[in-house]
Order: C-alpha cells, then sequence, then structure tokens
RNA sequence: GCCACCUUAGCUCAGUUGGCUAGAGCAUCGGUUUUGUAAACCGAGGGUCGUCGGUUCGAAUCCGACAGGUGGCUCCA
C-alpha cells in the first residue's frame, strides 16, 4: 500500500472523528439523544440519532449542529482509546441510557465477533475488534466530553479532521429492519481539505445540471401527471423517439441472435402467477383487475416469463428445435411502495426489453454467451463503458425456490461463464432472483456513477412449475432450462441513467431533432428551398425540422442551441444560389467537422450514414 | 409504507412581522420588423397561491388532513 492507501486510510479516520464529533454536538444540544452507529461511507460520513418520538431533528437545526461541532474541533482535544471489559461497557450503555449501544454490545458478547444477524459486516465492524474467538475486551474512544464504543481508527486529535458539511437527514430503521424504530440519519460530507470539498460540491451541483427529470422537462422528453398517477411517465413524441430507437437496437441485436417476436397481452388471470410462485413472493407488487363479465379474478402483468412460458408449453417441442428464444419489448406493471418512485428510476410501468430463452442443459452456456456478446456490443455503442458483472447468487435464507444441488451447478456455470467471457466480476450471495442465479451488469456513466443495467438469469423453477418439456433424441421428456434477459433493463431506468449521461446531448441516431433548417427570412423561395431539404432528408430516415418563425437569425440558433439539435444549417440566399451547406455541429461532436464542404445532398447523406452506423459521440 | 423537507402562471422564481387589485423573466398569442450563426421591438392573455378543512376582522403567509414531488430508510421478479 503507497501514498494513495495512507492518504485513503488518513481521510477515513477523518470522516470517522467527524461521525464522533457530530455526535458529540448533538449530544450537547440535546442531552437525551439515544445514538445508534456512526460509520464511514462514500464522500463522508453519517449517525443514526434517535431523539425520542416528539422532537426531530431539521436541516434548520444544521448551523446549530455545525457550530457545536465547530467548538468540539476548535477545543482539539486528544482521541483517546481505552478498552473495557464487555460486561462494563454493557454497564455502561445502561449507565448512559443508551440502549441502542446496549443492544449492539450484547449482541457482541452472545455473537462473538461473528457478524449479528441484523447488522451488516461493515456496522458491526466499527465497533467490534477483528479475530475469530469470543469478544471480552471491547474499545472506545473519548474526545473531551463525549465517549463512545468503537474499534477506531481516529484522527489523533479533533482538530485534524479537514472539511466538512452536513448535507441531510433523513429516516433510517435501526439495523434496516422496518420492523424497528426509526431513527434519523445525519448525513456529513467531509474531505481532507476545503479545496477538495467545495470541488465536491462543484461536482454535484453539475449533476444537478444532468438530473434526467430537469433535462425531461427541458428537452421536452417525458412527463408525469397528477391525473394518471405518480411512477406513471408519459412519454412526448421526442421522448418517444429516444424509446423506440433504443428498442429497435435491442430488438436488431435480438433478431441477428435468433430471438423471434412474440406478443402478449398485458393482463392475464391471477391463477398464473399462482403456477409461477409469484404470487405467494410478490402478490403484494400486482395491480389486480376486475371483471364486470366473469369471476375470474385478473392482474396486469409484473412480469412476462409466465406467459412466455404458455407459447412454449403450447405444442410438444423436439430436442432439435432447442434452444426456442422469444422476444418482446413490453410494459409490466409493478405497484412499488409510493415512497420508492422516482424519476424515471422507479417506475410503475416498466417497460422491458425482455426476452426468455428455453435450452437444453448443454445449450445454456451457449445461449449465455450470445447474450452476454449482444450486452457488450449495445453498451459499448452508447459509450457506457467500465462494464462490471455481478454474479448474483443465493444466500442461505429459506426464500429460493428449486433444489439447492440444481443451484450449486447453475452457479458454477455462471462463474465459468463470467470467466471465459473474460467479465471483470464479483460474487454477491443474497442477490439471485427467487428461481435462480442471475449476472446483472453494471455500467459508469460520465461523471463516474455506476449503474445496474442489464440482466441474465437461469431458471428451473419455472419450467418445473409449469411442465415445460422437450422431447430428447431417446424419445424422454426433459426439462428445458430457461434464461431470461433483459439488455437494456428497463427502458425508462435505462433512459434516467442515459439522459445523465449524456447531458441530453443525444448521438444523431438518437436524437429526437437530428437536422434543424433555420431559415433567414420567410420570402416564399427560402421556406420552399427548406421544405425540398426537409422532404429529402426525410426520404433517407432523418429527422428533419424547419424553424421558419419570424425570428432573429440569432435567436433560432440559440434556440437550436438550447434544444441541442446535433445539426443546425441556415438557409439563405448564400446557400440556395450555392448549394453549400456550412452545418453548426453541437460542439460535443467530431464526425461531421472533417467535411466541411458539401452540398445539401451530400450532407444529409453524411448525416443519414452517421445515423445508420449508431455512432456514438467521442466526448459527451 | 416510514422519516425530513418542498408545492405561487406552461417553466424558473419574487412576494417583508398575516393587511390594498399576487409580481418578474422566459414561454404562448397579436402587431411591427424580414432578419446571417447563442436572445429585435411594442402589446395582450394567463394564477381558487397543490386540494380540503380550521384559526383570524382579514390567510399565499399560521394550524391540521390529504395529494403530488425531492432526499433517505425498507423493497426492487
Amino acid at each position: 500500500m503507497g501514498e494513495q492507501g495512507r492518504d485513503e486510510d488518513k481521510l477515513y479516520a477523518m470522516r470517522h472523528s467527524l461521525a464522533h464529533i457530530m455526535a458529540g454536538a448533538i449530544q450537547k444540544l440535546w442531552p437525551d439523544v439515544k445514538l445508534g452507529v456512526g460509520p464511514v461511507v462514500e464522500n463522508g460520513f453519517y449517525y443514526d440519532v434517535d431523539l425520542g418520538p416528539d422532537r426531530k431533528i431539521s436541516e434548520e437545526d444544521f448551523a446549530k449542529i455545525e457550530a457545536e461541532m465547530r467548538k468540539i474541533i476548535e477545543a482539539d482535544v486528544p482521541f483517546e482509546r481505552f478498552e473495557k471489559p464487555i460486561d462494563e461497557a454493557i454497564q455502561w450503555a445502561r449507565d448512559a441510557e443508551q440502549p441502542y449501544k446496549e443492544e449492539l454490545l450484547n449482541d457482541l458478547k452472545r455473537a462473538g465477533t461473528t457478524v449479528a444477524k441484523d447488522l451488516s459486516a461493515d456496522e458491526m465492524g466499527t465497533i467490534a475488534e477483528g479475530g475469530g474467538s469470543a469478544v471480552e475486551n471491547v474499545s472506545f474512544y473519548k474526545d473531551g466530553d463525549f465517549t463512545d464504543l468503537c474499534r477506531g481508527p481516529h484522527a489523533e486529535s479533533t482538530g485534524k479532521v479537514g472539511a466538512f458539511k452536513l448535507m441531510r437527514v433523513a429516516g433510517a430503521y435501526w439495523r434496516g429492519n422496518e420492523k424497528n424504530p426509526q431513527m434519523q440519519r445525519m448525513y456529513g460530507v467531509a474531505f481532507a481539505s476545503q479545496k477538495e470539498l467545495d470541488n465536491y460540491l462543484k461536482m454535484l451541483e453539475e449533476a444537478k445540471l444532468r438530473n434526467h427529470r430537469r433535462l425531461g422537462q427541458e428537452l421536452d422528453l417525458f412527463l408525469f401527471s397528477d391525473l394518471v398517477g405518480s411512477g406513471l411517465p408519459l412519454f412526448t413524441p421526442r421522448g418517444t423517439v429516444l424509446r423506440d430507437e433504443l428498442a429497435k437496437f435491442a430488438e436488431s441485436l435480438r433478431h441477428a441472435s435468433g430471438f423471434q417476436r412474440v406478443s402478449i397481452p398485458h393482463i392475464t388471470k391471477t391463477e398464473l402467477y399462482k403456477v409461477s410462485g409469484h404470487w405467494d413472493k410478490f402478490g403484494d407488487e400486482l395491480f389486480l383487475v376486475k371483471s364486470q363479465e366473469t369471476s375470474d379474478e385478473f392482474a396486469l402483468k409484473p412480469m412476462n416469463c409466465p406467459h412466455h412460458n404458455q407459447i412454449y408449453a403450447s405444442r410438444p417441442r423436439s430436442y432439435r428445435e432447442l434452444p426456442i428464444k422469444y422476444f418482446e419489448t413490453t410494459t409490466v406493471y409493478r405497484d412499488e411502495k409510493t415512497g420508492e418512485l422516482g424519476g424515471l428510476s422507479r417506475v410503475r410501468s416498466i417497460t422491458q426489453d425482455d426476452s426468455h430463452a428455453y435450452a437444453r442443459p448443454d445449450q445454456v452456456e451457449g445461449v449465455v454467451a450470445g447474450l452476454i456478446g449482444d450486452i457488450q456490443t449495445l453498451y459499448t455503442t452508447l459509450g457506457l463503458t467500465g462494464m462490471r458483472a455481478r454474479l448474483s447468487f443465493r444466500d442461505d435464507s429459506d426464500r429460493y425456490l428449486g433444489e439447492p444441488k440444481l443451484w450449486d451447478e447453475a452457479q458454477a456455470s455462471i462463474r465459468r461463464l463470467a470467466e471465459a467471457n473474460e467479465l471483470q466480476y464479483f460474487e454477491a450471495a443474497g442477490e439471485a432472483a427467487f428461481y435462480g442465479p442471475k449476472i446483472d451488469f453494471m455500467v459508469t456513466d460520465a461523471i463516474g456513477r455506476e449503474h445496474q443495467v442489464a440482466t441474465v438469469q437461469l431458471d428451473f423453477v419455472q419450467p418445473e412449475r409449469f411442465g415445460l418439456e422437450y422431447t430428447a433424441e431417446d424419445g424422454s421428456a426433459q426439462r428445458p432450462v430457461m434464461v431470461h434477459c433483459a439488455i437494456l433493463g428497463s427502458i425508462e431506468r435505462f433512459l434516467s441513467v442515459y439522459i445523465e449521461h449524456t447531458a441530453g446531448k443525444f448521438p444523431v441516431w438518437l436524437a429526437p431533432e437530428q437536422v434543424r433548417l433555420i431559415t433567414v427570412n420567410q420570402e416564399s423561395d427560402t421556406v420552399e428551398f427548406a421544405q425540398k431539404v426537409q422532404n429529402q432528408g426525410v426520404e433517407l430516415g432523418l429527422r428533419v425540422t424547419i424553424d421558419n418563425s419570424n425570428e432573429s437569425v440569432g435567436k433560432k440558433i440559440r434556440d437550436a442551441e438550447v434544444w441541442k439539435v446535433p445539426y443546425t444549417v441556415v438557409i439563405g440566399e448564400k446557400e440556395m444560389s450555392s448549394d453549400r451547406v456550412v452545418p453548426r455541429i453541437r460542439k460535443d461532436m467530431d464526425v461531421l467537422a472533417a467535411h466541411p464542404e458539401l452540398n445539401f445532398d451530400e450532407f444529409l447523406k453524411t448525416v443519414a450514414n452517421e445515423a445508420k452506423a449508431r455512432v456514438s459521440q467521442s466526448s459527451m
């Protein structure tokens, strides 16, 4: 570990120390506060506090708390470490009337250093000493009047903690369990220097400018209506271009990989999900639909696999025709809890580029390898890089269906696939679907944030439940394995990522408006010329618009910039007489810049080719 | 669903300790202008201040409920 590692350790200690300082400040202001845990997180720290049922900290209190923290920092008192036997520590917590600490210590005593069931390893790590045997002593840190049980490490003294800012207060359940009382989680950010803190805050401002909700409004891509309901986005013509073009691209990849399109209704009798197993697992997320005609109970489909299974099951299948691969871009509906909705990232009508392949066991790896290739092609084309794969496996809880032996085989097979396809991967226990393990793909956006996008899942539970079969070479009936895959994942969620990644500067093939023609005046020959150019463009499959409004050219140029149109062409006397195009090219693009001297015909063809080739811009 | 905060015109926002007919810019519409690469000029329309209820002589402003939103928690097939 070099210089950088030591700096990171130092920063960690600073942030951790600030968590203590904040807790101390809060305790000074509200002496009977009950403290939870206060770990370091990305960019800062938090501390969970509980002022009792009738009192809450709000953001208005931040100035007060920060002032109190600064007093502690200015006092520059040392962080002193000492140890107590576990029983004395428990007594300390009892005397201090800190029931949450007492609970942690009791778990620590009972469970040793193994992680208590409800507590994440990281949280536990902040209070427990390492080692494998039962805990006998626990360590404390004291700065001034404030003492907290803590593993450390800390800064030397409260004066050496860098620059910080309290950011927000949020509700958080004690130990992350919604059955436990809810505490207030105080978040702060902290860096070694004020300059780094300022840079971080500036980055947050930039992220705000890219926010997909804001751009969705500014660029007229999608909206929500109170009458339609929350979590139900409506897409405008411009937004629909994005959706359609993305879906078309995903579809073309599927087509090349031998998938066949199918089409299913958006509702079904609930019976379907009782057979599939979804009813028991996810019944509370179903939108139920009533018929006025029959007594059957219907639901809006929350996933597509059971429907697709019915198509597979509609006739006897031979080993010769496997793998059978169905694909469809379609919308599913999930009754998400209102507090979980947000912009396009979490919606109640979710459009998936969903596929289900039914394969013989010996074909599974080939099918999955093909899907991985398609996923890589799509994200590379979209300029989303740094792909990582999460191998989502089961843990030892009882929420999974299917034979453990099948799970082991499938997980081993997924591991082999990750190796064979040279994926950069890591494993995560407890992330599997209830019916099988999966590979989840994450990509990194233009400002360094990682998002989960595509997913490939193996499933042996549903073929069993639906009695899916094929006739093998020897005439016996065999079970196919199902492979679920969505490349874009949810188109809505994908757009939330992609709009922020591009900041709304879409590449030509996705741009809702690819070429905007600006007339210098409203004379009929100018307008007719523009219309002729537009028609030519439309014939080439381009999205060309004309702005012949009665505004100055300067104003119309500005408008085109604001709408982030890739190519803008002013049409006036010069262009009409010379048939030369001097396109105004959006600054992030570099494709046409190499061909400055084109006539209208050449220009349009060049743009059409760029769109057809799905060229991504090099800089975003 | 839980916690904190937010909601004034299509958008972004002003609106003093509760007190005259609730304002601005952009956008929209009408007129003048016929324009050359990031904002021409003049004028007009547009608001039950999220909704409902309460306190008050008087509510955009104070209180409550509900709806919608933001950030978290929990969840995410």
